[in-house]
DNA sequence: GTATTTCCTACTAAATCTATAGGGTAATAA
DNA sequence: TTATTACCCTATAGATTTAGTAGGAAATAC
């Protein structure tokens, strides 16, 4: 299941997309507009621009801001500072590989090659899948 | 994540795969050789008897063993009836939707339309993949 | 009848998720 | 100077999921 925090965050991150260049956001108009509890949503921009997605600018006007342009921002960044790992289980995560306790040897693991085929039909998508292509079309 | 009843159900679906046509396996036997708590795995192979996976038979000279022919068995049943919905969130999911309850409507949803990918790749492994495929060669 | 093995229910301990509540600090615009 | 807004921290708590554990009932081979 993808987590309320990784929903809420492309929610945001999408919405602050869809207004690029209009200046800063403020986090109470994002809560509002997209149903998400402002507290919550406060710490998922937090560790986004932690992770060096967003800006932001405090005091009045200030808000939240996009630092690269939607198409920049590949969706497997995102999903990777959000979600975690990509990969179900970490014998075959690029970014966050460890040995799995309970396999003597992963290359005699069944489960080890369908976990690989299954990580790299996602990394297929969120690779070739940007910020940009998520803004809804206004048609 | 993947989690451990996926994992040890695939692994010993796999062992029981591997040992086609011998005769009921038992569980203490499928427990050691996988690393696996046997109590956890016996309620494992239940769920898999009674979704129509397994067999089983009673008392002395009892156990386990495969009902359809391993090539007959599509990883998507698997690990549906395992690891529950394919999809990452349910208002993409085919056999377990749902609507969104933070969403006012889903076609203008831009984590929808992702997820909706994402779901395709995963499916296209899992329809690809049987459990002869995850039968480790001898070589 | 005895030993073996699955069947079945219930329980638990720990972790994770999804927040909520509340505090105070720092920067900024007007 | 004042109001606004982000920044940052702690603590709590209910719900859910995970990964088992315990113990006995039922079927079967011998």
């Amino acid at each position: 299941m993808l987590s309320k925090k990784t929903k809420y965050g492309l929610k945001a991150l999408t919405f602050l997309a869809s207004r690029d260049r209009q200046g800063p956001i403020q986090i109470a108009e994002i809560a509002e507009s997209e149903n998400i509890s402002q507290k919550f949503l406060e710490s998922i921009l937090l560790t986004l621009r932690r992770n060096g997605f967003l800006g932001s600018k405090k005091g009045k006007g200030g808000g939240y801001y996009l630092i690269k342009e939607p198409k920049d921002i590949p969706m497997t960044a995102v999903m990777r500072v959000l979600e975690g790992p990509i990969a179900m289980v970490p014998c075959v995560s690029l970014n966050f590989y460890e040995k799995c306790d309970d396999c003597p040897d992963e290359k005699q693991c069944s489960v080890h090659d369908l976990m690989l085929k299954v990580r790299d039909a996602n990394l297929e998508v969120y690779r070739n899948t940007t910020l940009a292509d998520l803004i809804p079309t206004k048609s």
